[in-house]
RNA sequence: GCGCCCGUAGCUCAGCUGGAUAGAGCGACGGCCUCCGGAGCCGUAGGUCGCAGGUUCGAAUCCUGCCGGGCGCGCCA
C-alpha cells in the first residue's frame, strides 16, 4: 500500500480519464456560458497531435451563434485541468488538444495498479436478465449456437463486473411437437434393444433426432402414434413425462459438457427452458383477451401489433395460439417476457438471438409493452448477430455439406493450436503443458474470432487467420500478455512500494492505453459491442510490445526505472488478463 | 412487392454522439538477429469509403433515391 494514496479503497471514487476530463470540461462549459449549458457533452477522442482533442466548441459555436474559435478560447480561459494536462492548444476552426502531464498519468496509474477493479467503474446496479446460447434437447449444439454462446457469455462477464445483477437464461428448446416423435422413437429402440434413454450415447443424439425425423416423415402410423404421443405429454402422462425428462437429462448434461470444455459460465441452474413456460401461456392468453388485445382471425388468436404488414400488405398477427388449438413460440416469447420483468425483476432484458429474429422480436416485444409486460421502466434489446460463412461465403457448413458440430469445432481448435506449438515452440512447455496451453489457443481463438468484428455483420470462418500470431487474433494478445507474465517471473514480481514514472513515447503510449480500459468496458456494456473490447485489447497488446521492445525492463539503467517498467509489466499484464477474460479467453502464463 | 441488415486497401476488418492528412492486420516489396522471449521489430507501396444527389463551415458517419449481396414477410422455433 503506498503511503501516499488517499487512504480508501472506496470503489466509489473510482472515475474513468474519460469521466475526469468530462467533469473538467463540464465546469468550464457552465463557467463560459453558463448553467443552461450543463452537461454538453465535450466530444473527446484520441488525438494523433496531442493525447486528446475536445470538439465541443464546434458545435457549440453554432447553437451560439458565435466562432468556434472565440468559443474555444473562452471555454478554455476557464478551464481547470492544473496538474493534469499542461499543454492545452487552440487549432484549426476551434479544437482543443489536450497533452497530459507525465506526473499524472504517472499518479493515476499508481492508483489503477492498486485498484482490484483496475479502473473499471462501478455502475449503478442493475438487474439485466441476458437470454442466450438456447439449443435444443436431443440435438447436438451446432454453429449455429456458437456465436449467441459467446457474445452472451461475453456480455454477461461485462456486465457482471460493472456491478450488474446479471441473470443468465438459457431458453432450452425442450417442448413442443418434436417430443411426440422423440418419444415414440425412445419407446422403440428401447423396445428392441431392451435399453433405456440413458443408456444412449450422447454422440448417437444427432442420429437419434434424425431416425425419428425420418420416420416421422415417411411412416404415417409412426407419425400418428407421435401426435397422440405429444398430448400425452402435454396431459402430463406420468409415463410419457418420464421418458421426456430421460431426453432432457441426456441433453443438458451433455450442454454441460460443452459449456464447460468453453469456458462459459452457463450452468444448469440457468435452465430456463420452453417447458417451463409452458403452464403460464394460458394464462398470458387470458390476459392478451382480457386487455381486448388478442383477435380470431382464420380460427388462431392473434395480437396485432401497429406497424407491421405482411407480404400482401394486411396487417402481421403475431399468433398467439395456433388454429388447432396448440400455443406458437409466441405465446413462449411472451411469457418469457413477462416473467423476466415481473418475476425477475430485470430493467434491462438482452436476447442475443441472430439478426433473422428481428421482426419476430420486434413484435413480441410491441406486444409485450402493449400488454404491459414491458414498462417503461425497462428495456429489452435485441442483441443481433449475423452468420458465421464458410471460405465460399454461404453459411458454414461441412465439407460434406452437413451441419458443422461445435463439439467437433472445439476439438479442432485444439488440435490445430497443439500442432502450432509443437511446430515452433521455443518455450518447451512439457506434455501437459502444451496440451492446456493448447486448449487456451485453440479455444480463445475460436472465441476471438467471433467477438472481434462488430457483431450484426457475418463473418468468414478461417483457421489460419484465427489462429495467427500477428494481427488481431486471441494468440497475439495472449502471447503480449505471457511475455510481461515472463519477465515479471524473471525479476521476481514488482518492487514493493515501487510508483511508476512515465517519461519514454512508449511508456505515455502504454499509460494513456491502459487508463482508457475502464471507459471501453463501460461502452461495451452500453453499445453491446463487445468487439470495442477487442480492438482496445489488440491496441494495448501492440503498445505494450513496443514498450517491451523499445524500453529495457530488467537491464533498466536504474532501480527505479526498473521498478517502474516493472510496474507498467504487471498493470499491463492485470489489464490483458482482464480484459481476455472479460471476452471468456484464458491467458496462459507461459506460451 | 414490402421490410430489415450489410457494401471502407488485393484479402480480413476497425473507424464511438458528423470533425483536422480514412486506420490496423494479412499478403506484396525493402530493411533489422551477440535478441530482458525472433511465435519479434521497423519501413514502403496500396483506398473515387458501392453509385448519385441533399443537409452542413465540415459527411465513411445524417437524409433521399438507385446498384449489388444477405435475410425476413400468419399458424416451424
Amino acid at each position: 500500500m503506498r503511503a501516499c494514496s488517499p487512504v480508501t479503497t472506496d470503489i466509489d471514487i473510482v472515475s474513468t480519464l474519460l469521466d475526469t476530463l468530462t467533469s473538467r470540461f463540464d465546469k468550464a462549459i457552465v463557467a463560459a456560458f453558463g448553467e443552461e449549458h450543463a452537461g454538453t457533452p465535450p466530444v473527446l477522442r484520441r488525438s494523433n497531435r496531442a493525447d486528446f482533442q475536445a470538439d465541443v466548441a464546434l458545435g457549440l459555436g453554432r447553437k451560439l451563434g458565435r466562432p468556434p474559435r472565440e468559443i474555444a478560447e473562452a471555454l478554455v480561459a476557464k478551464l481547470d485541468l492544473a496538474g493534469l494536462a499542461d499543454k492545452i492548444e487552440i487549432a484549426g476552426p476551434g479544437f482543443v488538444n489536450l497533452t497530459l502531464t507525465d506526473a499524472w498519468l504517472s499518479r493515476e496509474l499508481d492508483s489503477a495498479a492498486a485498484d482490484a477493479r483496475l479502473g473499471v467503474p462501478a455502475e449503478t446496479p442493475e438487474t439485466v436478465v441476458i437470454d442466450y446460447s438456447s439449443p435444443n434437447v436431443a440435438k447436438e449444439m451446432h454453429v449455429g449456437h456458437v456465436r449467441s454462446t459467446l457474445i452472451g457469455d461475453s456480455l454477461a462477464r461485462v456486465l457482471e463486473h460493472l456491478g450488474h445483477r446479471v441473470i443468465r437464461q438459457n431458453h432450452l428448446g425442450d417442448w413442443g411437437t418434436p417430443f411426440g416423435m422423440l418419444i415414440e422413437h425412445l419407446l422403440d429402440t428401447s423396445a428392441t434393444s431392451g435399453s433405456e434413454a440413458a443408456s444412449l450415447s450422447i454422440r448417437d443424439l444427432d442420429t437419434f433426432y434424425r431416425e425419428a425425423r425420418a420416420k416421422f416423415d415417411g411412416d404415417a402410423a409412426f407419425a400418428d402414434r407421435s401426435r397422440k404421443r405429444v398430448v400425452l405429454l402435454q396431459s402430463g402422462d406420468a409415463k410419457t413425462l418420464e421418458l421426456w425428462r430421460q431426453l432432457v437429462d441426456l441433453s443438458t448434461s451433455y450442454f454441460g459438457q460443452i459449456y464447460e470444455r468453453l469456458g462459459v459460465k452457463l450452468t444448469s441452474a440457468d435452465i430456463c427452458s420452453e417447458s417451463f413456460y409452458n403452464p403460464k401461456l394460458g394464462p398470458v392468453t387470458d390476459a392478451l383477451r382480457d386487455k381486448g388485445l388478442l383477435q380470431e382471425s382464420d380460427g388462431a388468436d392473434c395480437v396485432f401489433p401497429p406497424g407491421f404488414t405482411s407480404k400482401e400488405g394486411n396487417p402481421l398477427p403475431l399468433i398467439v395460439r395456433k388454429k388447432d388449438g396448440g400455443y406458437g413460440y409466441a405465446a413462449t416469447d411472451l411469457a418469457a417476457v413477462r416473467h423476466r420483468t415481473e418475476t425477475l425483476g430485470a430493467s434491462r432484458v438482452l436476447y442475443v438471438v441472430g439478426a433473422p429474429q428481428q421482426q419476430h422480436l420486434t413484435m413480441v416485444f410491441a406486444v409485450a409493452a402493449m400488454a404491459g409486460w414491458l414498462p417503461s421502466s425497462a428495456r429489452a434489446t435485441h442483441v443481433a448477430f449475423g452468420s458465421i460463412l464458410g471460405p465460399d461465403k454461404k453459411m458454414f457448413k461441412t465439407r460434406e455439406g452437413g451441419t458443422v458440430k461445435l463439439a467437433d469445432l472445439l476439438d479442432e481448435a485444439i488440435t490445430r493450436a497443439l500442432a502450432i506449438i509443437e511446430e515452433k515452440n521455443p518455450a518447451h512447455l512439457d506434455e501437459t503443458a502444451r496440451r492446456d496451453v493448447a486448449r487456451m489457443i485453440g479455444i480463445g481463438a475460436l472465441k476471438y474470432v467471433d467477438l472481434s468484428s462488430d457483431r450484426v455483420k457475418d463473418y468468414v470462418f478461417d483457421w489460419n487467420r484465427m489462429l495467427a500470431f500477428d494481427g488481431n487474433t486471441a494468440p497475439y494478445l495472449q502471447f503480449a500478455h505471457a511475455r510481461t507474465r515472463s519477465i515479471l517471473r524473471k525479476a521476481g514480481g514488482t518492487v514493493a512500494g515501487a510508483t511508476i514514472a512515465v517519461h519514454a513515447p512508449e511508456e505515455r503510449a502504454l499509460a494513456l492505453a491502459l487508463l482508457g480500459f475502464g471507459d471501453v468496458v463501460a461502452s461495451v456494456a452500453d453499445s453491446l459491442q463487445p468487439h470495442r473490447l477487442c480492438t482496445y485489447l489488440f491496441d494495448l497488446a501492440t503498445v505494450t510490445t513496443a514498450f517491451l521492445e523499445n524500453c529495457p525492463v530488467l537491464k533498466a539503467e536504474d532501480d527505479a526505472t526498473r521498478a517502474s517498467r516493472l510496474a507498467l509489466c504487471e498493470v499491463s499484464s492485470k489489464v490483458l488478463a482482464r480484459g481476455l477474460d472479460l471476452l471468456g479467453i484464458e491467458a496462459p502464463e507461459v506460451m
